[in-house]
DNA sequence: CTCGGAGCCTGTCTGC
DNA sequence: TGCAGACAGGCTCCGA
């Protein structure tokens, strides 16, 4: 489920309720988690609230180690502070603060907690889309490397992190090129557009609170605006918004990739 | 080093 | 209605 716009909206959402409190304990609920039974019975307060690449990380004070939240596929954290109990339903682990807790539900059970004595340790290898050295010239000399197909060439998180199957599609859309062009035949033009691109879908995706198909819901439980905006994911068969050819859709590493043959080269 | 495929899980949807 | 098979937004591991 979550790509980076989703991931930062639920870090947006949830800096003003975690920042300063304090996190009393935490309850896991899913034997498939574990974390040092210390990390869970220690009070302590939250001192910030990060993405670090598609990851979800709390920071505390006094050096105690950090805590990742990946949600992969099916992951969803949300806030409850009713007096009702909260819906049990693939609830996996409970956060609990002294005003309020942080629920994450998990269906498919992909998602992972990891703790970490530092930022670095947790870091991914590949460069954020925000980042200043995410230039057009950087990009091209990555696609130099290699001749592996572009669209799962983007979805790799060792080089570019944040991007999944969703926006991989819709940024070579937009950028105008072929899902399957080998990375090492793209024109610096053409890398370049996917550069600009990547950052204006990613930026535009988050002011919409991100993307929705089934899975995806914010803090609140409410669900992302982003899909309203896309031209090509899970849409085979309908005509592109630019040239009104059939969308199609194919298997790129048992992905699929949806594009229009007559627009992208 | 690169690349592709299997696997992790549980649910929904489609077609017979 | 039942049932099998395809499919789902991520990522890691393994072998070629």
């Amino acid at each position: 489920m979550p790509e980076l716009p989703e991931v930062e909206t639920v870090v947006r959402q949830f800096v003003p309720l975690l920042v300063g409190r304090r996190l009393t304990r935490i309850e896991l609920l899913d034997d498939k988690l574990t974390l040092p039974p210390a990390i869970c019975k220690t009070p302590r307060r939250v001192e910030a609230v990060e993405r670090l690449g598609k990851q979800f990380v709390l920071r505390f004070g006094d050096g105690a180690p950090l805590l990742a939240v990946h949600l992969r596929m099916t992951g969803r954290l949300k806030w409850h502070n009713q007096p009702s109990a909260p819906d049990t339903a693939h609830l996996r682990a409970r956060f609990i603060l002294e005003h309020g807790e942080m629920l994450f539900y998990d269906l498919r059970r992909f998602g992972t907690l990891v703790v970490a004595s530092s930022a670095e340790e947790l870091a991914p290898k590949g460069l954020d889309p925000f980042d200043a050295r995410f230039t057009p010239k950087w990009l091209f000399e990555q696609c130099q490397r290699t001749s592996q197909a572009v669209k799962p060439f983007l979805l790799r998180q060792d080089r570019l992190v944040g991007l999944g199957n969703i926006y991989c599609s819709e940024i070579l859309y937009t950028a105008r090129v072929d899902p399957e062009r080998p990375c090492n035949t793209l024109t610096r033009a053409a890398v370049a557009r996917i550069q600009r691109h990547t950052i204006e879908i990613l930026e535009r995706a988050i002011e919409h609170c991100g993307t929705t198909f089934s899975d995806f819901q914010d803090s609140r439980g409410e669900i992302g605006s982003y899909q309203a905006f896309l031209a090509v994911y899970g849409r085979e068969g309908e005509a592109c918004p630019s040239c009104g050819a059939a969308i199609r859709r194919i298997v790129q590493q048992q992905r699929s990739t949806f594009y229009c043959a007559r627009c992208q080269r």
